[in-house]
DNA sequence: AAAAAAT
C-alpha cells in the first residue's frame, strides 16, 4: 500500500524524472528561467481565466466558496463593476450608467452590497434587490438571521472608560449628524436600534479622525463599532484615486486598492465580518470583500477583481496576494485589527507586521487605525505604540461573565466521569444550543462521535476540519439542525452565534480568558445562558483565577474549588497562581497603561503582562512569590519589553 | 500544551 502510494508520487514528477518540490503558487513563474507553463502557474489574466488548472468551478458552485449560500456564487463573471474603475491600475472601464444591469436581459449583477456609485462627488445608491434584502437581513420569521434577543437595556449597563486626550462625546443615538444617511437606512434594515455601548464611543472618534485602542469583546457590537464610522465616512468621501502612475502599466496584472483593511484571526471572524460589511455596505459605492486561507482562491481572486473598497482577511492569506501583487495597501485610509491579543497569540506578528510595516501601507500618521483586543497585555501594548498614534483608549467591560447573564457552575469531574457526566447535561438541559469546548482536536471529533452515536445531534468544528465542514458545522449549529457543536479553541472568541443556551467547558482551558471568552459565547447581551465547566485537579493551574471570576460575576464558588486552591498555594504548588495577572483582566485590568502604567520614558514595564515572576523568581531559592504578585500595574518593571516572552515558564 | 493560519 505504501508502496502504491510512494507510486502514485512519483508519477507527479516532472517528464524528466527530475523531482519536482513543491512550489508556493505565488512563487510559480519566478523560479528562474523556467517557462512559466512547466510550473502549473496561473495564466497571465487575459489568458483565458476559465482554461486550465486556473479555473474555477462552474459560478454558482464553489464547493470551498466562502458563503455557501452566498450571492456571489451568483454573480456572473467579468460583469464590470461601474465605480470599480478608480480601484484599479487597469484601464478604467467606461461608464455606463445602466452597467450595473439593465433588468431586462443584462446579466444580474446582484452581489448584495457595494452596488451603488461614486459619480460626480456625490453617492448615489444602487437599485433596491428584495432577494439580496432577505439574505442580508433575514425576514422576521427567520430566527437564524436575525438580531433578536438583544436587549439594549442590559448593553447600558455594560462600563465603557474612554481616555486619552480630547475624548469626543458619546452619541446616543443612530442619526445624521454624525452618520451618513444611506448608513442609517441600512442600519434599520438590519434592525439595529441604538448603539451599543462601545459604538457609542467609537463612532465620533473615529469619525473625529482619532486611532483608537479598544478592549472590548465580541458580543459588545464592536464589529458596528469600526464599521459605522468607516462606511459613513466612505459613503460621504467616496472613493480615492487610484495611486498616480498605477493606471495602464502595460503588462501588468490588475490590482486592488482597498481603502479599509480588517484583519482577523479567525477564517469564521472574517467570514462573519464580511457579512456584517455586507449589510452595511448595501447598495453603496463600497464594496467588501473577503480573503481567507482554506477556500479557493480563484474565486477570491475574482471577487476582488470586481472592485474591493473594504478589506476583512486573514494575514496569511492577505500576504499571499500582496505577494502575487494582486493587492496593494497603498491607499489604506483605515486599519482594524480586531481580535488583536488572539492574532499575536496566534503567531500572526510577523504577518502583521510585514502588513502594516513592510509593505506599501501608508505610515501611522497617514491613516487611522483601530485596535481591538480582549486583552491589553505587553505585546499588545507594543503593537500599539507602533501603529497607533494619540490614541483614545476604550475600556469596555465585560460583556458576559461580571453581569449576572450567565450562570456558571463548576462541577468536579474527573476525566474519565466526563462523558456520562455530559450525557446527563444533555439530557436535562435538553432544548436550546449547547456549544461544548474541549481541547484537543481529536477529542472534538471522538466526542462528537459519541454524541452521535448515542443519539444525539451533534457535530464538531476544529482545525484539521475543511473549511467547508467548518462552515457547515457552524451553520448547521446556527440554524439548530445541529444543536449541539463540540468545539476547540476555533470556536472560542469572536464569533458570534446567537442564542447558545448553554456553554459546557468539557476541558477547562489552561488561561482563564479563554474561559471568559467561552462563556461569553452565551447570555449574550441580556439572554440568560449556563457555563458548565468540568473541574478536576488537572485543571487546578486556573483554580484562583476561576474562584476569582466567579467571585466578580457574583456566582456560587463550590467548595472543592476553594479547597484546591488552598493544597496549591502550598509549597512546592506555587504553579496554581503564579500566572495570575499576568494578562489583563480582571477589574481594571484593560486600563490605558499609558495613564497606569509605569513610569515615563520608554520603559513598557508597568506590571501589565510583564513576564511571569518565575523568570527570575527561581534563581534566588527563595519561595515563589505570592499568587498576587505581578499583577496590577506599575508593579513591576522587570522584564525588558523583550524578553518577556522567555520567561514562559509556567508549566 | 494546543490551536490556528498561505501552500
Amino acid at each position: 500500500m505504501a508502496d502504491q502510494l510512494n507510486m502514485s508520487g512519483l508519477s507527479l514528477n516532472g517528464p524528466g524524472g527530475e523531482q519536482r518540490s513543491y512550489i508556493p503558487p505565488h512563487m510559480r513563474g519566478k523560479m528562474g528561467g523556467a517557462p512559466q507553463g512547466l510550473n502549473g502557474g496561473p495564466p497571465p489574466m487575459n489568458g483565458g481565466i476559465n482554461g486550465s488548472a486556473w479555473a474555477s468551478p462552474a459560478a454558482g458552485n464553489y464547493p470551498d466558496g466562502p458563503r455557501p449560500a452566498g450571492n456571489w456564487a451568483n454573480a456572473p463573471d467579468f460583469t464590470p463593476r461601474p465605480s470599480g474603475g478608480r480601484n484599479w491600475d487597469g484601464p478604467a472601464p467606461s461608464f455606463n450608467k445602466n452597467a450595473y444591469g439593465n433588468p431586462s436581459g443584462g446579466a444580474p449583477s446582484a452581489r448584495g452590497s457595494g452596488d451603488g456609485q461614486w459619480r460626480d462627488g456625490k453617492h448615489i445608491a444602487g437599485p433596491a434587490n428584495p432577494r439580496i434584502e432577505r439574505e442580508l437581513f433575514g425576514v422576521p420569521d427567520d430566527p437564524s438571521k436575525q438580531q433578536t434577543g438583544i436587549n439594549f437595556e442590559k448593553y447600558d449597563d455594560i462600563p465603557v472608560e474612554a481616555s486619552g486626550h480630547d475624548v469626543p462625546e458619546p452619541v446616543l443615538k443612530f442619526t445624521n449628524p454624525p452618520l451618513d444617511d444611506h448608513l442609517l437606512k441600512n442600519i434599520e434594515l438590519a434592525h439595529y436600534k441604538v448603539p451599543t455601548p462601545v459604538q457609542k464611543y467609537s463612532i465620533p472618534i473615529v469619525m473625529g479622525g482619532r486611532d483608537l485602542m479598544a478592549c472590548a469583546q465580541t458580543g459588545s457590537g464592536k464589529t458596528g463599532g469600526f464599521l459605522f464610522p468607516i462606511l459613513s465616512q466612505a459613503f460621504q468621501t467616496g472613493p480615492s484615486a487610484p495611486p498616480a502612475g498605477a493606471g495602464g502599466s502595460f503588462g501588468r496584472q490588475r490590482k486592488a486598492y482597498p481603502t479599509s483593511l480588517i484583519l482577523a484571526p479567525t477564517r469564521e471572524l472574517v467570514s462573519q465580518i464580511f457579512d456584517e460589511s455586507r449589510k452595511f455596505a448595501y447598495r453603496s459605492w463600497v464594496r467588501p470583500c473577503v480573503v481567507y486561507g482554506g477556500a479557493d482562491i480563484g474565486s477570491q481572486l475574482r471577487q476582488i477583481e470586481r472592485g474591493c473598497d473594504l478589506l476583512v482577511a486573514t494575514p496569511g492569506r492577505l500576504v499571499d496576494l500582496i505577494e502575487r501583487g494582486r493587492i496593494s495597501l497603498c491607499n489604506i485610509k483605515y486599519l482594524v485589527l480586531d481580535e488583536a491579543d488572539r492574532m499575536l497569540d496566534m503567531g500572526f506578528e510577523p504577518q502583521i507586521r510585514r502588513i502594516v510595516e513592510g509593505e506599501d501601507m501608508p505610515g501611522v500618521q497617514n491613516r487611522q487605525t483601530l485596535m481591538f483586543s480582549a486583552t491589553f497585555p505587553r505585546d499588545i501594548q507594543m503593537l500599539a505604540r507602533d501603529f497607533l498614534k494619540d490614541y483614545i483608549f476604550l475600556s469596555v467591560g465585560r460583556v458576559g461573565s461580571t453581569s449576572e447573564n450567565i450562570t456558571q457552575k463548576v462541577e468536579y469531574v474527573e476525566d474519565m466521569d466526563k462523558r456520562s457526566v455530559l450525557l446527563d447535561i444533555l439530557h436535562t438541559h435538553g432544548a436550546g444550543l449547547t456549544l461544548i469546548f474541549v481541547e484537543t482536536k481529536r477529542m472534538a471529533d471522538s466526542l462528537s462521535d459519541f454524541l452521535i452515536n448515542q443519539n444525539f445531534p451533534a457535530t464538531s468544528i476544529h482545525g484539521d476540519r475543511t473549511q467547508r465542514e467548518r462552515e457547515r458545522a457552524l451553520e448547521m449549529f446556527r440554524n439548530g439542525r445541529c444543536p449541539i457543536l463540540v468545539a476547540t479553541a476555533v470556536a472560542a472568541r469572536g464569533l458570534d452565534i446567537p442564542h447558545v443556551k448553554h456553554v459546557v467547558n468539557y476541558d477547562l482551558p489552561t488561561d482563564i480568558d479563554d474561559y471568559v471568552h467561552r462563556i461569553g459565547r452565551t447570555g449574550r447581551a441580556g439572554n440568560t445562558g449556563i457555563a458548565t465547566a468540568f473541574f478536576n485537579r488537572g485543571n487546578r493551574a486556573v483554580v484562583r483565577d476561576l474562584i476569582e471570576l466567579l467571585k466578580e460575576a457574583n456566582q456560587e464558588v463550590p467548595a472543592f474549588l476553594e479547597n484546591i486552591a488552598r493544597e496549591g498555594a502550598g509549597f512546592g504548588g506555587g504553579r496554581g497562581g503564579g500566572r495570575s495577572g499576568g494578562r489583563g483582566r480582571g477589574a481594571g485590568a484593560n486600563r490605558d497603561f499609558r495613564k497606569f502604567g509605569g513610569g515615563g520614558g520608554p520603559s513598557y514595564g508597568g506590571g501589565f503582562g510583564g513576564p511571569p515572576a518565575p523568570a527570575y523568581g527561581g534563581g534566588y531559592g527563595g519561595p515563589p512569590p505570592p499568587a498576587a504578585y505581578g499583577g496590577g500595574y506599575g508593579g513591576g518593571s522587570y522584564g525588558n519589553p523583550s524578553g518577556g516572552g522567555s520567561g514562559q515558564s509556567w508549566w
